[in-house]
Parts: C-alpha cells; structure tokens; sequence
DNA sequence: ATACATGCCAAACGTTTGTTATGTACGGAG
DNA sequence: CTCCGTACATAACAAACGTTTGGCATGTAT
C-alpha cells in the first residue's frame, strides 16, 4: 500500500527550496518549471510529481514567505510592549542576507498577488494577521503606558506601513540603508510614536 | 526627408497608453507584445515600430510611472512646509481610481526592477528623487519650526517608508482603507511627527 | 513622375512555456 | 516470484512568446 522507497515530503522540501532560490534570483516573473528543475538538477517531471502544476508552485512559494516569516530565527521580545513592538519590526527587516531574500520575494510577489483573485484575498489575509500581531504588542505597551493611548488598530496599520516601506527602500538601496542604519530609522520612528502631545 | 503623414509621438503615446491598460489589469506578469496589441485593436507589428522590443517596452512603462507621478492632476500645496508635505504623501497614494491604478503598476514593478540591473538602478535613482523632494518641504517645515530640527534625509526616508508601506495596504485592503481612512492615516503619522519630546 | 522613407499589417520564424504521455527502475505487498 | 504503486527521466506536445521579414500602402522630396 505504501512503497516510499524516498521520503515524500523531504523531497518535496527540496523542490521547495529550489523554488525559493529561483525566486530570490529571479523573481516570480522567472519562475518557471524548467528554471526549478535546473535549479534542483532534475527534470521537469520531478517537479510535476511533487507540484501539480505552476499555480500550485506559486501558491506553494507564498505558503512558505509565511511559514518562514514565522519560523525563521528571530530575536525573542526583550521585554512585553514598546520592546516588542520594536522586536517585531526588526525581524522583518531585511538585516540579514536571508531576511533579504525572503523581503525581496515578498515584493516581488505583489504583482502577481494583485493580478490573481486567488492569491489577492490570500495575501491580504497574511497582512491583516501580520497586522494583529503588531496591535497585541501595541495595546500592552498601550496598557504600560509606553504608548499614548489612541485606536490601536490604526497604530498598528501605520507600524506596518512604515515597515514595509522600509523594506522596500533597503531592498532599492542596500548601500544606503545597511542593517545598522535599518535600526536607526526604526528607533527614530518609534520614538516619534512615543512622545506626548505638547 | 521627413515623410510624416501621422504624428510619430501621438501614436506613441496610444501604444504607451495600451501598455498602461495592460499593466493595470495584468501587472507585469501579464505584460506582452500581443496582449499590447490587442489593448490597442492592432498588430504587434505597430508596436514593435515604436518600440523596439519587451524590454524597451518594460522601460518606457517605468518612464510613464515617474512622468504621471509628477504630471498626475494634483492639489497643489495650501502652504510651503508641513502642509506641503501633507500634500505631498496624499499625492502619492491611491486616493482616485487613476491613482490607484498608477499605484498598482508603480508596485508590480517592483518584481521586475529587483531583477534587472538596469531596471534597479533607474528605480533607486527615482525613489532617491522623491525623497529629495519630501525633503525641501521637510526642510522648510523645520525651518517654519513646524517639524523638530534633525536629519531632514533620515526624515524623508521615513516620510517615504510609511507613504510606501500605506500604498500596498490600500491596494490589498481598499475596503478597509478607502480615502477617508487613508488621509486620516497621514494626518495621525504627521501629527506624531509634530509632537516634541516630553 | 520617379524615388524613397514612413506606417502598419500579416505572417512566419525559432524559442520558451506549461502540461502530458511514455518508459524504466525499484521497493514493498501478496 | 509476481504484482503494483511510487519515483523519477525522457521527450513529446500545443500554446504562447519575442522577434523578424515581406509587402502594401501613403505621404513627402526631387
């Protein structure tokens, strides 16, 4: 009933990874079936046998952009509110060369999310999570009276703005905004949420 | 010498005019001679006339984002300083349906320029232009003592940062942010940019 | 009137794409 | 040993792609 000579979802971690690669060098508009093959150094056809066809490889791909966003090594909170609040801004910044790949496909995948209905409503569930995150860290820091107080969702929708834009602008101009000067512009920003009305 | 029987650069301007309909509907996945063509009710033998091949093509649509971007029908500035910059961010975002189509194209690029050398140099180069722009009103905003003194390019960075990350928010969520809500958006960011330290 | 450059279509070219079909090797089940 | 389903490679396929070519207009220049 079950010869696996191979361990399936191994492998098809390996396909996964050859994905990502091409991705990260390519982007989604050089995302083909024979460029992660080669990339893997197998066929085509291994490909198809783990991935039914290109829809589900890219929505595989935005799969992992999450699973990796939360997995990956990321400094723990120091400390609850402000400090995590802070904490989570850094982690997702490209500060490190696999941050930076991991951002890189994520922007690179907006063109096709906002073309695909599919992957459209997908992505925007994503944010709105990222986004539910951010306000737990924002409310406790409401709460310890870090932050003044004031509708948390909204803060949190302009914490979010300000990270993404962010990626963005280092991802466009690494030299001008290595991971010393990320840090910096995050610290300026958040000490802008902080002060008290004069 | 100059056999000109329809005006080269009007009938340039509808073939830029199909690539825009293209790429506001397809994104640059989407982006082909034919389906080019097609938008315009022709053969790709006229777009290839006026535009030598894709990649030219992919360039002059870049060319249009900036040109629109500073042509677009814009509020002028009540005020120079803080208001300017007000006006400036709301400018930017995709307050109109033109807007937000421009937008959509101007994000979709970005897969693109990640991954073409050419393509990333002319798109670091225009961010690098609006950011000088936000910074005269910046300047002149701390100037007027309106903003408190410091790095007006840092500044300008984060101004651009949260103008950025808001833009791709309302494109994945407009419900949630449609106009009202996004100018609302500013005026908190701004107002936190305003407020001096305890 | 002749010559020539431009505007554009229609069609074809070779390549690349996603997908599918065929074949082989092999480990476990009976 | 005999099946049989899994794990691939190979290769074919039609469709779509970017690009090139040949030709027919139509206008200006001489």
């Amino acid at each position: 009933m079950s010869p696996a000579r191979t361990d399936h979802d191994s492998r098809r971690q390996d396909v996964s990874e050859a994905v990502w690669q091409v991705l990260a060098e390519h982007g989604f508009g050089g995302l083909t079936m024979r460029a992660v093959a080669a990339a893997l150094g197998s066929s085509t056809g291994l490909v198809t046998h783990y991935f039914a066809g290109k829809r589900e490889l890219i929505a595989h791909a935005l799969d992992i952009l999450e699973v990796r966003t939360a997995q990956r090594p990321r400094q723990a909170a120091p400390a609850p509110g402000l400090a995590a609040l802070r904490t989570q801004m850094l982690n997702i910044l490209p500060l490190t060369p696999d941050a930076a790949a991991m951002n890189r496909i994520w922007v690179g995948s907006w063109d096709v999310a906002l073309s695909d209905p599919d992957l459209f409503a997908a992505q925007s569930l994503r944010y709105e999570r990222i986004r539910a995150g951010l306000r737990t860290s924002i409310e406790e820091a409401q709460r310890l009276g870090e932050l003044p107080d004031g509708d948390s969702g909204r803060l949190a929708t302009i914490v979010l703005a300000f990270t993404h834009g962010l990626v963005v602008q280092a991802l466009f101009d690494p030299e001008r905004l290595p991971a010393p000067a990320q840090t910096r512009l995050v610290d300026d920003f958040v000490a802008s949420l902080t002060r008290r009305t004069a």
